[in-house]
DNA sequence: GCAGTCTATCCACATCTATCGATACATCCA
DNA sequence: TGGATGTATCGATAGATGTGGATAGACTGC
């Protein structure tokens, strides 16, 4: 049923939840919404996943070139696909049969900004 | 029995598996080792945890500080603590009965690298 | 020594998650 | 229209993980 519609990816630029962790301690909703983004890169498939969109010269990658290198079924690797999409680290674009994915690089820059501990040191 | 000494904290730093994500695809073994120091961070308790140790005016918060800010018992939260010290992302330092334990910069700042896209902006 | 306190470990349990076969859906082409 | 192909979803299952009570170990002060 279409009544619940699929829940947007959380943008971490958006929110206020992307202070370093050295400068104030983390809120309980901020920590919920860092620990859901983190989840996603907490996993070597995905981790390959997205390194292989990330590194592509294209900056795309055509979801039927992603199950070969990481030696997963296309079920699996589907499912690592939507788990990087929910967090925001990829976005897909159809094109015709195939999806192409590519890296969000506003997201990978909001994490990285977290894991800083000083205001300075963040980009 | 002690045969089995308890496993180093695994240093990013020092490990070819800090490249930035979009520089270059991972191995099967570097990804298995981001994944575990990620896989630290992708909890709410942990995270919390962690930005009360890195936020800390002195640098160091005793273990006996952290069961209340983030309302778990003490058995979860020496759990945790445990996860962010096998990751290397905190230290810990007898002191008497209490352990203090305080952020690990250069574990951060890997992390931090890995999630860059161009070898650049890595710090 | 002994009681009290702080920390880590052990154990059990509920929940979450990675994986893949089967299948549905969408699109293209003949 | 029908077959082929790429992708997403469903269902089931094995393994990982968060949580806390009970308990052991370490240290302090009396």
């Amino acid at each position: 049923m279409p009544a619940t519609s699929p829940p947007p990816p959380l943008l971490l630029a958006d929110a206020d939840c992307c202070i370093p962790l050295g400068v104030d301690p983390l809120d309980d909703d901020s920590a919920q919404q860092l620990a859901h983004a983190f989840k996603a890169l907490a996993d070597p498939v995905r981790l390959r996943l997205l390194s292989i969109i990330a590194a592509a010269p294209s900056g795309e990658v055509c979801a039927c070139d992603l199950t070969a290198p990481v030696a997963k079924s296309q079920p699996t690797v589907s499912h690592h696909l939507k788990v990087l999409r929910e967090a925001g680290l990829v976005a897909s674009r159809k094109h015709g049969t195939w999806v192409h994915y590519r890296a969000v690089p506003e997201q990978l820059a909001a994490l990285r900004q977290v894991l800083a501990l000083d205001p300075v040191s963040a980009p």
